[in-house]
DNA sequence: TATTGTTATACTCTATAACTATA
DNA sequence: TATAGTTATAGAGTATAACAATA
C-alpha cells in the first residue's frame, strides 16, 4: 500500500486518520494553557482579530467557519474576560468593531508561544528534510482547504 | 520566510496555523452524513472498536484520547443509537467488550467513504508530487504524533 | 426588504469529583 | 487495595429557529 502514494485517495485517507489525533494534541497543550486556558476556536478567534483589527462579527465568524450565532456567544465569552472589546461601528451600527484588549494580546501570544515550545520539541527528534516535507506538506494543505468551496 | 523550513519552528508554526482550518471541513462533513451525523470522536471510536473487536471501555477512551468518564458518555450514545453492543467481559466482569452491530459497521463504512470521497476531489486539482508530499507529511506527523509523550 | 447581530433552545464534548462493582 | 466503569455536575462548542435593530 505504500506505492499509491501520489494518489487522491491516498491523500484523504491520511488526512482522515492522522488529522484528528494531531488535533487532539494542539487542543489539550491549549487547554493547558495556566489558568487562562483557550479553546481552539477561541484562539483562533483571537488571532484573527489580532490580525484585523477592527473585523466585524460576519467577518470572524466567516474566517473561522462558525455560524453567526455561534461566533457572538464566542465573542461574548472574550469579551466578558477582557479579552476582546466590542464596539458599535461608527457609520453602520448593525456592525460590531472587535479588537483585543491588552490582555488579550498578552494572552494570546503567551497561549501560541507555549504552544509552540511544545509542538518544537516534538520535531526536534525529526531529520531536518523530514521536517522540510512536514512543512511542504502542511503547506499544501493550507491551500487546499483554504478555498471557499463550501 | 521561506527558507527555514526544516526548523522545528516552522513545523510547529504551520501545525498551528493549517491543523484546525482541515479538522474543521472534516467535522463538517462528517456531520453531514445524512441522518446519521457522526461527529469525530464518534467516528473514530466506532473505527477503533471496527479494528478491534471486543476492546474494553479503558482500551478505547485510551487510544482517542478521552478520559473514562468522556468515553463511557460518548459510548452510551452510541449504544442507544444502535451502533454499538456493550456486554460485561466473561472473565473480568468488571470489564466491558465492546462490538460494532451491522448497524454501525454499516454507518462507519458509509461515513468514512462519503468523507474521502469529499477529501479526495479536494485533492484532485493537485499534480501527483504535491500528493506525495501531503501524504509524507501527514505519514511523518502520525508517527510524531501518536507517541505517548503524554 | 436585506443585512447584522442576539437570544432561545437543544445536543454533543469534555473534564473533575464522587461513586459502585469486581478483583 | 487497585482497577474498570458509571453518574453527577458543569462549562464550552455548535447548530437551527426566531427575533431585534439598522440600513
Amino acid at each position: 500500500m505504500q506505492r499509491l502514494q501520489g494518489a487522491p485517495e491516498e491523500c484523504a485517507h491520511e488526512v482522515l486518520d492522522v488529522v484528528p489525533v494531531v488535533m487532539r494534541v494542539v487542543r489539550n497543550k491549549l487547554r493547558e494553557h495556566g489558568a487562562q486556558l483557550l479553546s481552539v476556536p477561541q484562539f483562533r478567534t483571537l488571532s484573527f482579530i489580532s490580525r484585523n483589527n477592527g473585523a466585524s462579527l460576519s467577518e470572524v465568524a466567516n474566517h473561522i467557519g462558525l455560524t453567526l450565532p455561534s461566533m457572538s456567544t464566542l465573542v461574548d465569552g472574550l469579551v466578558t474576560r477582557n479579552f476582546v472589546i466590542r464596539r458599535t461601528h461608527e457609520d453602520d451600527r448593525r456592525r460590531m468593531d472587535l479588537t483585543l484588549t491588552e490582555h488579550g494580546e498578552a494572552t494570546l501570544r503567551s497561549a501560541r508561544k507555549e504552544t509552540q515550545e511544545y509542538l518544537k520539541q516534538r520535531f526536534t527528534g525529526l531529520s531536518e528534510s523530514e521536517r522540510g516535507t512536514v512543512v511542504k506538506g502542511l503547506r499544501i494543505l493550507r491551500q487546499v482547504f483554504s478555498e471557499r468551496t463550501a
